[in-house]
DNA sequence: TCGGATCGGTCTCGAAATGGAACCACTGGG
DNA sequence: CCCAGTGGTTCCATTTCGAGACCGATCCGA
């Protein structure tokens, strides 16, 4: 009972990882941009059992990441992503750049390229100020109390 | 026995969330980045069992993402970021960046701030073009074979 | 109309991971 | 010496997970 209370933490961190900080649901997601929309698909692209699938897929579209829709004309299932879903592409971006850069001795396996772009160039998350727009680290980050802290009253 | 195997796969997504997809290893590294060092400091922000933060801290030291130190003068263990677990920032922050839009109904938090910026930057998580440098979403992705996919002979 | 195949979904059971608490070893300070 | 604080380990009850069987619905071809 005491690891579900994480996600009343006031941490925009926190919050997230108690929905898809789990062995699966981010490998789930992965599948989902690569277009798997299927359930079968997803259960053999990633070796994970029907029931584990069929909770965390329940919970992705509970929290409205997956969207869940029958398929017209067949008798099949569909979970495609939501906005709120697609926006979690970022993240996924920025694990891969660290697995790149670490988990990757023969180089990148996948490269994501940038669609029409005529320099070749290729997709990378990047951490900035969107003051000034110069890149940081979190040696330049200072915490600071936001708005969703504001105490009442 | 099947899951350890995904650490196999050549996929620069997969090949990380082996390692720290779980529940509890990417807050164990939001609070080190936060300063916190001690065993019994990330015992008690967290919640963890001290068996699995001994499992979760063992096998972050493994990766190289925290070396284990014993500080001088003193009983105490200290477990610090090495340069590879420094670079999870912007995977935290990527998150942060989700979790500030979709889970935080009363706004940020915690805002980070760019130390020393003259227009009160905040740090945020872009997925931009190395090339052309615009900003990208996963429509604008072609995932391409990539050199570390090249198969040997 | 009748199987058979496919698909999403559910159930059960043994295995693995987890949490909680006790216990141990080491250190430093009275 | 004892005692408190720390990291580390071990044990066990609970929870979660994986593998496979099972169910109902749909589709298709005989």
């Amino acid at each position: 009972m005491r690891y579900e209370d994480l996600a009343d933490e006031p941490c925009s961190i926190t919050r997230p990882l108690v929905v898809f900080g789990d062995r699966w649901t981010l490998l789930i997601l992965k599948y989902a941009f690569s277009g798997v929309r299927r359930f079968s698909a997803f259960q053999s692209a990633l070796g994970i059992s029907r029931s584990r699938l069929q909770d965390r897929l329940g919970r992705l579209v509970e929290h409205d990441i997956l969207a869940k829709q029958k398929v017209a004309g067949s008798a099949h299932e569909e979970y495609r992503l939501t906005p709120k879903g697609h926006d979690v592409y970022p993240i996924l971006m920025a694990i891969r750049d660290w697995g790149d850069t670490y988990m990757a001795p023969d180089g990148p396996p996948v490269v994501y390229r940038h669609r029409d772009c005529e320099g070749d160039g290729e997709a990378h998350s990047r951490l900035e100020c969107d003051a000034c727009g110069s890149p940081m680290t979190a040696r330049d980050v200072t915490p600071e109390l936001g708005p969703g802290l504001r105490l009442p009253g």
